[in-house]
DNA sequence: ACATGTGAAGCGCTTCACAGCG
DNA sequence: CGCTGTGAAGCGCTTCACATGT
């Protein structure tokens, strides 16, 4: 029943659930296949992640829409809105302050964080900018269970411990960085420069043998 | 000598290139364990990805920091700077095109493009945004090779249809939605709402069992 | 008839462990 | 001796193909 869901399965369930979400209500029953259409994979990976999840599926008809999303939303552990401290007001912060899709995907901003006096203060999407002191007390008023990380990459580690020292334990890391955090600890890493040298390397590949 | 790289080493190399330039000159050689303990990887793994590139390392001593810089910047194609152009200059366009990032990492973003007028005119990050109908003679002029699609989810499929009209075949999407490009076109997705939720997840699947 | 759910096969990545070599 | 480079084993994900169930 409960099996465990591997890893890559995870990393396919927001992409499942976007999908779904942005089906038009009229549309109540969807095949793997024509989800896998939307979601570009295969309809067997869709029906194997799925059924990790349980069997809700109908064979012979396809999956209720509903109900796809709701099991998701389940499994991903969004029943609840979760709280997200922000570290690091730059370019990066500040976009991500204002960034609408948060609260579509069950997360809202709590707390932005900086140690830049002349930012501090600073009224930005909404949330006034406070100093890194206030951490602790944010996080505990608030019950946040995310941190990110949006300091340039010589800030990054102390900005992770403070995180982990504030009971966080869940870091989405936007510096170009590797961070160390306390056993138990979740750590996601996002790095534009990784993801151009990436194309970089297929594009250089082509003219290739 | 020259097999294939495989893809799991690709999204590696930019992680252990970014280990390598943030070293002190001082260091002149590396062991594979050591620049393990740096990426967060088993010293294993850095030998396999390493030797697929070729046979660098001395036995009993380790590797050449210099060569292994110069050999991971010319697999992943970083010889030249390569232009990226940005689509979509809203908060997220804006923090990009302020991005010191780029430069160290072998890229410069050459033009800036969105479909608002009054977007259009105005100066960001040193460049000046440009209307969506200047992409073609930009991305011939500059030859640029990187597409940023920037945009809300709704504008991200045209955006791709008008990189790929412009010749361009590496894409980077940040909207929240999947695009569909030509074959031989490569395209990376990051979404800020799928990391959050696969960290919620995880937190989520703490208490069980 | 039709689409799910799933064993089984196939494939690629990781890890192991040691031969090879400076 | 020390560390690289690499076959071989182990493991997990993907794909196949069909039994299962409505």
């Amino acid at each position: 029943m409960h099996k465990t869901v591997p890893p890559a399965t995870v990393e396919r369930l927001p992409l499942y659930l976007r999908c779904l979400e942005e089906l038009p209500p009229s549309i109540e029953g969807i095949s793997s296949s024509d989800l896998a259409a939307l979601a570009d994979v295969t309809s067997a990976k869709v029906r194997k992640d799925l059924s990790t999840l349980g069997s809700y599926g109908v064979r012979g008809v396809g999956y209720s829409v509903e109900r796809l999303r709701f099991q998701i939303r389940l499994a991903l552990g969004l029943t609840k809105e979760r709280g997200v401290v922000v570290i690091g007001v730059g370019n990066l912060g500040r976009a991500l302050a204002g960034y609408r899709g948060f609260g579509e995907a069950g997360f809202s901003i709590v707390g932005l964080f900086d140690v830049a006096p002349e930012v501090v203060g600073s009224e930005v999407g909404g949330l006034t900018v406070e100093p890194m002191r206030r951490l602790n007390p944010v996080v505990r008023t608030t019950d946040a269970a995310i941190g990110v990380i949006a300091t340039p990459a010589a800030a990054a580690q102390g900005a992770a411990d403070r995180l982990a020292g504030a009971g966080i334990r869940s870091i989405l890391n936007f510096a170009p960085t590797v961070i160390r955090v306390p056993e138990g600890a979740e750590v996601r890493r996002v790095d534009l420069a990784t993801e151009l040298q990436v194309l970089s390397f297929y594009m250089h590949q082509e003219g290739r043998e």
